[in-house]
DNA sequence: TCAAATGTTATCATTTACGATAACAAAATC
DNA sequence: GATTTTGTTATCGTAAATGATAACATTTGA
């Protein structure tokens, strides 16, 4: 069978070395990693956080999870770093391209 | 009448000084004025955008109006700054308080 | 190793953002 | 000041995010 650009990168995607840098560079992966890092800077669990939120833990499971598809809302971003004790920043940068 | 905060806030608001001061603190307001900003800066009107983005003008005039209550999806933004040669950076600042 | 704590996944209901259309308002240009 | 361009507002349908629940998986700690 004749390789494929789908089946090149998935092969090359369970590398794992080349999934981390793959995954680096994806603007949503790099947002669920500063989640889940604020939140364990401020010593929450997603239970606790949930609560703080008036929600459930499973829904902030989805929200920090890599595999997740949604694009979530800036208002709900805003509020989970709020409840973990940070402000979002927003800045527009030219892109060279 | 006995002064109210509510009637306080309208009229410090009624001056424009104060209403810059207080918009310029809102999160939204700000990020509003931005898309404006950078939209215009590559000098596209509403409709040109919208036609970049495959939607239509009255969508985008939504996305930027400061009265609009909606609050967007991290994707429709992002997708708004590339069209209009921009990249998001999105930080997370500890917040004082 | 067992139990408790923590996080994940699937599913369904509800809410809300977004798309499209049309009519209107405001601003710019002639 | 009439016309064209640009932006606004209202409305309705659709798609997608979020909420809740439950069952499961993984990790942690006694």
């Amino acid at each position: 069978m004749r390789p494929t650009l789908k089946e090149f990168k998935k092969k090359a995607l369970s590398n794992p070395e080349v999934a981390e840098e793959y995954n680096r560079l994806s603007p949503a992966y790099a947002l669920r990693k500063q989640l889940i890092k604020i939140r364990q800077s401020a010593g929450f669990t997603q239970e606790e956080i949930a609560e703080i939120l008036h929600t459930k833990k499973s829904n902030i499971s989805r929200l920090e999870n890599v595999n997740s598809k949604i694009s979530p809302k800036l208002s709900t971003i805003e509020e989970y770093a709020k409840a973990a004790g940070y402000k979002l920043e927003i800045n527009f940068v030219r892109q060279a391209q």
